[in-house]
RNA sequence: CGGGGUGUAGCGCAGUCCGGUUAGCGCACCUGUUUUGGGAACAGGGGGUCGCAGGUUCGAAUCCUGCCACCCCGACCA
């Protein structure tokens, strides 16, 4: 049929194309690189950003909304950030349509062209920054604390649905600070709350990390990061928290009088994840059978199939418990559709990812009881209906855990160790995962082991062990291993 | 940007090499009957600018020319 999915070991990017596409998360667009998110995957995009949010706001931090278009001019204010975006950005150069004068439709109205092209932000630092000088100008302003969820355009050469996309949604934190001190503990805040957040709700186990100068955002001092483990073995970045030092307060000329009268620029930080985290999401749990959502961002938990349809008594049960799991916070949906059969809807809902789905018929209801089964293990048993909600929300909760446990046992067993290049490539080759190695600490060994295995520096992790070798690479000295790996 | 592929019904495809009735099949959709504890069966029905623009021809999904779009693999990136 063809809802039949790709076999993971077949062809790993194809499953997830086709988990992506028929588990009804998101699909192509008319336009080249950009995705339509669908109703269940925008729904659960939107259990993602309720649950940050929350966190942002618990942490001071307060929502804004600042232009799509960046004036030209602004971006090359600062030199390694303009040098990083350049290649990538989307320009606006005109305003106007006007009818063809050869009758093929409209074109571009010549006489509309703009003073200065506007760019479609590939990211909002500058016109932030460029906002934030009229925002500040005593200690008394600080810390501005200001989070925007936006859109933004990368005009990526290759894309793939939700790791990269054209256009792609995201949150993108922009603070400013009266010292050093405050901007780097609010960098290191963020981080530890992205991986709160990836770990508690999306059940991904990550590590946390500093980046090298090498992978560091365009204008940061210092880039941290949250890097998971798919199951195809390569890492995904799934969040970033950058400490910009005061690189674009000087650029965009941001100031304040401290208390001492003393004029210094503001300290700087920026951070985001975006809706690339729905890739990780479905490469870190999803099966050949589907989706699988964990149950603290299913926007459905219980799905009630009557079988082998609706009938007065199994509509009565389905809709108490229903009723009784509300009252808990747990959303059930009773499935009332006459035309599809049972067997049909079992596979529909596993393909969704719903966490819990129970059965109900002649059989159970006999024996006053119905069928329970997981979508994470897909185990099936019969459980009493009596006190069926407590049973479910503990369910759920063994679900969300077993889930966090399966992916983190995954993880742990990829993370391996090699003191020599051949070891390192072997590795790679065979159970790939991350790779623990030591490395010389120069920019030119980090390139050339890429170029040599394809393997770059996920992250220097946090709080690493301290231990004396060898790179693997150059043989010259080196105080610690740091994170290799293949990444998406 | 290099290499490969694909554009035909909502989806998946055949037909194109070798031009010729009314463009076909599966899924989905609509109607009906029988079914129903892991993707039902039968019967009937609706749905098409064959990616776009030129050209050749009595006749083009099919041949020629040009263009466009999307996907996949690489190099670059969240």
């Amino acid at each position: 049929m063809s809802k039949e999915i790709t076999n993971r070991s077949e062809d790993y990017s194809a499953w997830y194309t086709d988990i992506v596409k028929k588990a009804g998360l998101a699909d192509h667009s008319a336009v080249r690189g950009c995705m339509v998110i669908k109703p269940y995957g925008f729904g659960i995009w939107e259990k993602i950003r309720d649950q940050l949010d929350f966190m942002f706001k618990e942490t001071g931090h307060v929502n804004a909304y600042f232009p799509l278009f960046i004036p030209k001019s602004f971006l090359s204010k600062e030199a390694e950030h303009v040098e990083g975006f350049a290649k990538e950005c989307a320009v606006v150069t005109h305003h106007r349509l006007m009818n063809d004068p050869n009758g093929n439709g409209v074109v571009v109205d010549p006489t509309s062209k703009l003073e200065e092209e506007l760019i479609v932000r590939p990211t909002s630092e500058t016109i932030i920054w460029n906002t934030y000088k009229d925002w500040i100008s005593s200690y008394r302003d600080l810390p501005l604390l200001i989070n925007q969820w936006a859109n933004v355009v990368r005009w990526e050469m290759r894309t793939r649905l939700f790791l990269r996309t054209a256009e792609f949604l995201w949150q993108e934190g922009h603070t400013a600070h009266a010292t050093k001190d405050e901007a780097v503990s609010e960098t290191r805040l963020i981080l530890d709350l992205y991986a709160e957040f990836a770990e508690e709700y999306m059940a991904m186990p990550v590590i946390k990390g500093v980046k090298t100068p090498n992978e560091r955002f365009a204008g940061a001092i210092d880039t941290y990061t949250i890097e998971a483990l798919m199951q195809d073995g390569k890492a995904l970045q799934a969040g970033t928290s950058h400490f910009l030092g005061q690189n674009f307060a000087k650029a965009f000329n941001v100031t304040f009088l401290d208390e001492n009268q003393k004029r210094d620029f503001v300290w700087a930080t920026s951070w985001g994840v975006s809706t690339r985290l729905m890739g990780g999401l479905i490469m870190t749990h999803s099966d050949d059978s589907g989706f699988v959502v964990p149950p603290k961002l299913a926007s459905l938990h219980v799905i009630i199939i009557p079988i082998p349809k609706p009938d007065e008594a199994i509509d009565e049960v389905a809709l108490k418990i229903i009723a009784a799991l509300k009252a808990k916070g747990i959303i059930a949906k009773y499935d009332t559709d006459r035309k599809k059969r049972p067997g049909f809807k079992f596979a529909e809902y596993e393909l969704k990812g719903i966490p819990v789905r129970l059965g109900i018929g002649k059989r159970d209801l006999e024996k006053n009881q119905i069928e329970v089964a997981r979508r994470d293990t897909k185990e099936k048993y019969s459980q009493a209906i009596d006190g069926i909600e407590d049973h479910i929300e503990q369910l759920l909760v063994d679900i969300q855990d077993n889930l966090f446990n399966r992916a983190k046992k995954f993880r742990d067993d990829r993370i391996s160790k090699a003191d020599t290049i051949e070891e390192f490539k072997e590795i790679l080759d065979t159970k790939a995962g991350f790779v623990l190695a030591h490395w010389d600490g120069t920019t030119e060994s980090e390139v050339k082991i890429k170029e040599l295995t394809k393997a770059t520096i996920r992250c220097i992790p946090i709080d690493n062990e301290q231990e004396d070798g060898k790179c693997i690479l150059t043989g010259k000295p080196s105080t610690q291993r740091v994170l290799f790996a293949r990444s998406y």
